[in-house]
RNA sequence: GGUCCCGUAGCUCAGUUGGAUAGAGCAACUGCCUUCUAAGCAGUAGGUCUUUGGUUCGAAUCCAAACGGGAUCACCA
C-alpha cells in the first residue's frame, strides 16, 4: 500500500504542476480507500485544489484523472463525482503490492529503533485479589508491552506493587486476631484470596464495633475514629515504618501468600514482568528532589514548612509536594520512583498504565518533571483508561459487587468448554489438547473484549452477555484462523505452496478486499503504536477476519478453475493467517490451529 | 462550583484525525451445510450521530453554549 500510494501521491503532485501551477506549494492531498457504493479503489478529494487549480472540483478531477491515465501505468481508470476523483487500480499493481509485502518484512516485527519504553501497569495492592478492573490494566499494559516492541523498541515491563500502607495493615490485624495461625495451604485457598477474606473480614468487625458504640450512645463520626481494631491498624503501621520485628515478620509472610497468588493469575493470562518496583521501598524517595526543585526555584517553601509547587501558569493548581513535618505525600514518592526507573533503564519513554481517576495526578506529576528538566520528561505518558461498569452500576468490595479475576477466568474457560461440547468437532482431540483449547479460547475472549473498546470510554461489563463466543469476539477471530490453518495443511499434504509465488490475471471482489485491507497492516500497526492503542489493531484484526470469512464464503480455495488460482489462494490464505497472527501476538491472543 | 473525560441503531461498540448515502456485532426476521471448519456467509429491519448555534465547498469529527452521565479538585494512595 504504502509503495503504491506514495507513487500515485507523487504522480498526482506531478500532473497538478503540469497542469498548470507554477511554483505553488502543494496542500495536502487527501487519499482514502474508494467507498463501496462507488466504482474505484482509491478516492482523491479535490476540493483542496480548487483554489490552487482555479478551477471547480469536477474539472480538477477530470484533469487529473485524464493526465493519471496517460502517465500511471497502475491506473486503469477513473471517475469523477460531485469533487471526488475515483480512480481505478489495476489488479496486476494490487499484486505487486501485496508480492512486495510478503518478500519483504511481511507481517513481522518493526525493525529495532534502539529506543526504550517502559510500561508500568498491574501495579496491586496487596490486600485483596485481583478483579476486572485489574484485568483491564493488565491486558492494556500487556498488549501496549507487545505493540510497542513490535514497533521497534525495547519493551521493560514494569509492576509497581503497593504493599504498604494501613489497607494491608488491617488485613493484618483481623488476621491476627481471628486466623489462629491458618495458612493458605491448611485453608485450601489461593494466597491473594486468602489474604483478601481477612481484608473483608476487617470491614466487618470494624462495622459490628462502631455500629456497637453508635448504640452506646457515641456519635456517628466519633465512632468510626475510637473504634479499637482501627487503632490497632494505625499502630501497626507505625510499628511497621519503625521496624518492629514481629509486625514486618507478618507482614512479609502474608504479601508472600498474596504473591504466590498474583504469579498463578498472571500466569493463565499469560503475562510476565521484567521489573517488580515496591513501594515498601519507594516510598522514602523524592526528598531529595524536593530539596533540588526548592534550589532550582521551581518549588517553594510555605511559612509552616510545606513544599508547594505553583502551576497556576499551566492552568492548574498550587500542589504540596512535602508536609510541614518533612513527611512525604503520593506526588513526593513517583517524583522518586521516576528518577529510579529512569537511573535503572535510561528509557526514552515511560507509560503508565492507570485509570482515569488519576488524570489530574499524572498532569501535574508530568509538569512537575518537565519543569525539573528531566531528561526523560518529554516521552511520559500516562495511558489513562475509564472504569468497568457492572449492570449493576459501579464495582464495590464492599458491597460484594466486583468481579473477581479468578472466578471470571474460570467461568469463561467453563463457557468455552460446554460451547466446544456443543459444536462436537473435537472427536480426535487429546485431553490435553482440549484443555489447552479452552484456555486459549477463554482468555482470549476476556482479552479481547477489554481490549477492543477504546481504553479512555468506560466499559459495560455484562457477565450473562458480554462474554459472547459468536460474533465480533476473539473467538471468531481464532475460528477463522483455524479454518485458515486447515486450508495451509490441506495444501501443504497436497505439495501446495503457502508462499505467494504466482499472480492471477485478476481479482475477485473478496479477494481484492481482503488483500487491500493486508496491505494496510503496517499503516494500522503504526497508528497504534502512535497512539498508545491497542483497540486500533484489535479492530483492524476483526475486520481481517470478517473479509477473510466473506472470501472463504465466496470463492472456492481447492476447486479453483487453475492450479495457479488454487495456489494464489492458498497463499492469500496463509499471508491472512499471518497477519492475524501477528496482531494476536500483540494482543495476546493465541490463535490456534484448530478448533 | 472549577477542571477533565464520555454521549453514535433497542443493547455493546467502530468510525482511517474535516469528505460522498454514518458502519459492525448482539437481539429480531429471511435464506444458505451432499464441495475447503455454519464459532461462518448473504440479506431485511433498525439513526434528528444528546440539543442549539458557529467555522466552510463540506461537520459524527473542529469551536462555543446548554443538557445528561462519570471522574477529580486531600498534608489518602
Amino acid at each position: 500500500m504504502q509503495g503504491l500510494e506514495n507513487s500515485i501521491r507523487k504522480q498526482i503532485g506531478n500532473a497538478i504542476r503540469s497542469l498548470g501551477t507554477p511554483g505553488s506549494t502543494l496542500p495536502e492531498l487527501t487519499i482514502s480507500p474508494t467507498k463501496p457504493e462507488f466504482k474505484g479503489d482509491i478516492t482523491l478529494v479535490c476540493f483542496p485544489l480548487t483554489k490552487i487549480m482555479g478551477k471547480s472540483p469536477e474539472q480538477v478531477g477530470q484533469e487529473i484523472g485524464t493526465y493519471l491515465s496517460e502517465h500511471c501505468s497502475e491506473i486503469s481508470g477513473f471517475n469523477v463525482v460531485k469533487g471526488f476523483l475515483n480512480l481505478s487500480i489495476n489488479d496486476r499493481a494490487w499484486l505487486s503490492e501485496l508480492w512486495n509485502l510478503t518478500q519483504s518484512e511481511g507481517f513481522g516485527p518493526m525493525a529495532r529503533n534502539g529506543q526504550k519504553v517502559l510500561v508500568e501497569f498491574s501495579s496491586p495492592n496487596t490486600n485483596k485479589p485481583l478483579h476486572l478492573g485489574h484485568v483491564r490494566n493488565i491486558f492494556l499494559g500487556a498488549a501496549l508491552s507487545e505493540l510497542m516492541e513490535y514497533a521497534g523498541f525495547e519493551v521493560i515491563r514494569a509492576n509497581l506493587i503497593n504493599d504498604r500502607g494501613i489497607h494491608i495493615c488491617k488485613s493484618m490485624v483481623a488476621y491476627k486476631r481471628k486466623a489462629n495461625g491458618e495458612t493458605p495451604a491448611g485453608a485450601g485457598i489461593k494466597g491473594d484470596h486468602f489474604v483478601g477474606n481477612y481484608y473483608v473480614l476487617y470491614n466487618t468487625m470494624f462495622k459490628e464495633e462502631t455500629e456497637a458504640l453508635v448504640a452506646s450512645g457515641m456519635p456517628e463520626a466519633e465512632a468510626a475514629e475510637k473504634a479499637s481494631i482501627l487503632l490497632e491498624a494505625r499502630q501497626m503501621l507505625l510499628d511497621w515504618e519503625n521496624g518492629d520485628p514481629e509486625v514486618k515478620a507478618l507482614w512479609k509472610i502474608m504479601n508472600s501468600w498474596v504473591y504466590e497468588g498474583f504469579e498463578a493469575s498472571y500466569r493463565r493470562m499469560g503475562i510476565h514482568f521484567d521489573k517488580y518496583y515496591y513501594e515498601s521501598d519507594t516510598y522514602i524517595l523524592g526528598k531529595d528532589i524536593v530539596q533540588e526543585g526548592l534550589q532550582k526555584g521551581v518549588f517553594y517553601k510555605k511559612e509552616d514548612g510545606s513544599v508547594w509547587i505553583d502551576l497556576s501558569g499551566e492552568g492548574l493548581d498550587h500542589k504540596l509536594v512535602l508536609r510541614a513535618d518533612g513527611t512525604s505525600v503520593y506526588i513526593t514518592q513517583d517524583m522518586g520512583t521516576a528518577d529510579l526507573k529512569y537511573q535503572d533503564f535510561g528509557m526514552e519513554r515511560s507509560v503508565y498504565v492507570v485509570g482515569n481517576e488519576q488524570d489530574y495526578h499524572f498532569e501535574v506529576l508530568f509538569h512537575i518533571l518537565r519543569k525539573l528538566e528531566r531528561p526523560y520528561a518529554f516521552g511520559l505518558h500516562h495511558l489513562s483508561y475509564g472504569m468497568v461498569d457492572l449492570p449493576s452500576g459501579k464495582m464495590k468490595s464492599r458491597d460484594g459487587t466486583v468481579v473477581d479475576a479468578d472466578d471470571l477466568m474460570k467461568e469463561v474457560v467453563g463457557t468455552a468448554r460446554e460451547k466446544t461440547a456443543e459444536l462436537g468437532k473435537i472427536a480426535d482431540f487429546q485431553a490435553d489438547e482440549l484443555e489447552t483449547l479452552y484456555e486459549v479460547l477463554g482468555i482470549g475472549a476476556i482479552r479481547y473484549f477489554l481490549l477492543k473498546v477504546d481504553p479512555k470510554k468506560r466499559m459495560l461489563f455484562n457477565p450473562q452477555e458480554s462474554i459472547e463466543l459468536n460474533g465480533n469476539t476473539a473467538t471468531a477471530i481464532q475460528y477463522t484462523h483455524a479454518r485458515i490453518s486447515s486450508i495451509c495443511r490441506k495444501a501443504s499434504q497436497s505439495g501446495i505452496g503457502e508462499k505467494f509465488n504466482h499472480m492471477p490475471a485478476s481479482l475477485s471482489k473478496t479477494e481484492k478486499d481482503l488483500l487491500m485491507h493486508l496491505l494496510r497492516f503496517r499503516a494500522h500497526l503504526a497508528e497504534a503504536a502512535e497512539n498508545y492503542s491497542p483497540a486500533v489493531l484489535a479492530n483492524y484484526m476483526y475486520e481481517t477476519s470478517r473479509l477473510y470469512n466473506s472470501f472463504f464464503a465466496h470463492e472456492s480455495i481447492f476447486q479453483a478453475e487453475t492450479p495457479q488460482l488454487v495456489q494464489f489462494r492458498v497463499a492469500l490464505s496463509n499471508h491472512t493467517g499471518e497477519a492475524i497472527r501477528a496482531c494476536g501476538k500483540i494482543l495476546g491472543i493465541v490463535m490456534p490451529e484448530r478448533m
